[in-house]
RNA sequence: GCCGGUGUAGCUCAGUCGGCAGAGCAGGUGAUUUGUAAUCACCAGGUCGUGGGUUCAAGUCCCACCGCCGGCUCCA
């Protein structure tokens, strides 16, 4: 016997083991008709599953998100059912199809047919019989031997496999039947097909099986599915906001960057707009980190054979690295990473405890092989620059480090308008260098600083890198998109191979620790993600032309230079449109070049010396003084605030 | 790299059944001198991604390659 807990009817119930939820709902006389499934403790269960545990029971209906997963789990089953009824069952071996953040996607080998984009509509309309018929969704278990053999009497080698690879021996295994169509799953689903939402089938595309290269390629069809026809809409629609806003297109129509086939994939070029962003974003960070007792550096975009192979990057890293080459019988690479030339900077000297911690910071741009189909604008591309710096620090150090490490990591996110984060803590794997109780130094101080800023975070057991334990911090963008961009990692790797040491105070030497950190990732990157994050419309004291003085004609032209100058003298990026065209033409392209602010000119304002201030997206003016103007937006500046 | 899609003017795109390559914006010239999101006229702009093939004839059909887009993989 079992005792349920129904938290819908606040009330204890003893039920006999293997009950459903479909036989609960039966005893309550048809009370709750709309409950789609259930939540037993954490765990989502069906109507059909077996109960054997005590525990809390809760009712999910469709107002509960987490409904919405038994929903596309059953819109899969429905897909691969159609695709089944389309192409013949014998044609179609199903692979995985889970559900995702916003609906589902099948796996499928289909032989003798290549899906495209416009088979789409037509698998849609079969799946929307499918749902129109009906069929009640059953759920048996078979043993073990027997579902191997059903499965192969289908030709569903996939199934099998995840029978053989991923069902524990010993555990029941669990099918689901709507219709004629059986499948391997382990739910959980809605009582019959015809509950199930609106959906839409959004692409097609290769998949490696269990997503191995050397896997065969599968057919992914993707889906986004929810209750209703309004989330749905909802939904279609963010992702037209997300075009809108993709940077790539930003990028083109600001003239911001430019990324071309004649200069190379994934190699960006900063045009002179985008220039000054860029700029800014690198002002800010290195007036910061020397504020912090940072120290910068440059050092070289290429180094000799040898120290890639005292660093163990030509033996470990190879594979992302551009191919040697020979100049007067000496090799040489293309740096990666930035950290063998740090390691340099520091043995470059004997050093002292007392120097230490020793904090070198560098903008430091550096190429990685990219898989051609792995490039994408400036999110991911071949040559990148990391704001880097590497922290090198005695034991009893480590602790502040960290955490001020952090506290600039976050505080610096935070000024970029950013305030959603997930924090990452990746500890010791399997394979390691380094002893025990320095790993557990080093984690324990990355533990304590994420504990201190109050953040929750997550864990990340054994997936630590083989040279040390790491922070990673995503930020969310305006979309609700997560973007990877601090981290902060130990390296006990580096320290050795490179014999790096200090002078104790016992005058014997010393291994320091050494942290490998970046705030932002890549720059580029970073700005990929603000343009996204702001839509185009950058805060003032990132926007490439911060005001654009619009005369109302020609004979304003003189008095529109004087303000000019008066802003220019103020460091304020400004440009003047004296094209011959009407006031609404120069507003409408400075506003689709999202200026921050437009200032009008005529006849009034000459006459008083002041300026009508609109400003972006904004309808109507403010009139001002030429002073009252400048004050103005040097405060917005200074603050880094966005319009 | 792999799967699918796609490639026409600086940009956004049209181009029917294979039959003389188009529009809007941007650019140039001129007119106009304007009060809060597009003034008008004229001009110029093309190896239709590249290379082969089929055909009397290819932007259009076929093949290969390249780039880009969406995924897979990988990751800053």
């Amino acid at each position: 016997m079992i005792e349920i807990f129904i938290e819908d009817l606040n009330q204890k119930f003893t039920f006999n083991e293997g009950i459903t939820l479909k036989d609960i709902l039966k005893n309550l006389n048809g009370k709750f008709k709309d409950v789609v499934g259930g939540k037993l403790n954490s765990e989502i269960v069906d109507i059909h599953t077996p109960i054997n545990q005590s525990g809390n029971l809760k009712f999910l209906k469709k107002e509960d998100k987490e409904s919405l997963e038994i929903l596309r789990h059953s819109l899969a089953h429905i897909m691969a059912q159609a695709l089944k009824e389309i192409y013949g069952d014998e044609n179609v071996h199903l692979g995985i199809g889970p559900t995702t953040e916003h609906g589902f996607y099948y796996d499928v080998e289909i032989e003798g047919k290549r899906l495209t984009d416009e088979d789409l509509p037509q698998i849609e309309e079969k799946m929307k019989e499918i749902i129109k018929k009906g069929y009640q969704i059953e759920r048996f278990e078979l043993p073990r031997e027997e579902a191997i053999k059903f499965f192969e009497n289908k030709k569903e080698i996939y199934k099998i496999d995840i029978i053989k690879h991923n069902i524990p021996e010993g555990e029941p295994i669990s099918l689901y039947k709507q219709g004629d169509f059986v499948d391997l799953c382990r739910g959980p689903h809605l009582p019959s097909t015809d509950k199930a939402g609106a959906f839409k089938l959004i692409y097609v595309s290769g998949a490696y099986w269990r997503g191995k290269e050397t896997n065969p390629m599968l057919q992914r069809i993707y889906g986004v599915a929810f209750w209703s026809e309004k989330e749905l809409k909802d939904y279609l629609n963010m992702l037209e906001e997300a075009k809108k806003r993709d940077h790539r297109k930003i990028g083109k129509d600001l003239e911001l960057f430019l990324i071309d086939e004649e200069i190379g994939g994934g190699l960006a070029i900063w045009l002179p707009k985008g220039a000054i962003i860029r700029k800014e974003i690198e002002d800010a960070w290195k007036k910061e980190h020397l504020k912090r007792g940072y120290q910068l550096v440059y050092t070289p975009h290429v180094g000799k054979e040898q120290l890639w192979q005292t660093s163990g990057h030509l033996s470990l890293y190879q594979e992302n690295m551009y191919p040697r080459m020979q100049i007067e019988e000496e090799g040489y690479y293309v740096k990666p990473m930035n950290c063998p030339f740090h390691v340099e900077i520091y043995k470059s000297k004997q050093r002292s405890y007392k120097e230490l911690p020793i904090r070198l910071a560098e903008l430091g741009t550096v190429y990685r092989y990219e898989r051609s189909g792995a490039l994408h604008g400036l999110m991911r591309v071949r040559g990148f620059t990391q704001d880097d710096a590497h922290i090198i620090c005695r034991e009893d150090q480590v602790e502040d480090e960290i955490r001020e490490v952090l506290n600039l990591a976050l505080n610096t996110l935070k000024s970029y308008g950013f305030d959603e984060f997930e924090v990452y803590l990746s500890t010791k794997p399997e394979k390691y260098v380094g002893d025990d109780k320095m790993w557990e130094i080093a984690e324990n101080s990355l533990r304590k600083a994420i504990e201190s800023t109050g953040l929750d975070y997550k864990i990340d057991e054994g997936g630590g890198a083989f040279y040390g334990p790491k922070i990673d911090v995503k930020i969310k963008d305006a979309i609700g998109r997560l973007w990877q961009c601090s981290t902060i990692q130990f390296d006990f790797n580096l320290p050795e191979r490179f014999d790096m040491y200090y002078i104790g105070e016992d005058n014997q030497k010393h291994r320091p620790y050494m942290i490998h950190r970046a705030i932002f990732g890549s720059i580029e990157r970073f700005i990929g993600v603000l343009l996204e994050h702001y839509a185009g419309f950058l805060p003032v004291w990132l926007s490439p032309v911060q005001v654009k003085i619009i005369p109302i004609a020609d004979k304003h032209l003189e008095y529109a230079e004087t303000v000019k100058q008066k802003l220019l003298e103020n460091d304020i990026r400004v440009e003047l449109d004296d094209r011959n065209e009407r006031m609404n033409k120069k507003i409408r392209d400075a506003e689709l070049q999202k200026i921050p602010f437009m200032l009008v000119v005529g006849d009034k304002e000459a006459e008083t010396g002041t300026v009508a201030v609109r400003e972006k997206g904004k309808q109507g003016s403010q009139t001002l003084s030429i002073d009252e103007f400048v004050s103005k937006i040097k405060e917005i500046i200074s603050n880094k605030h966005a319009l």
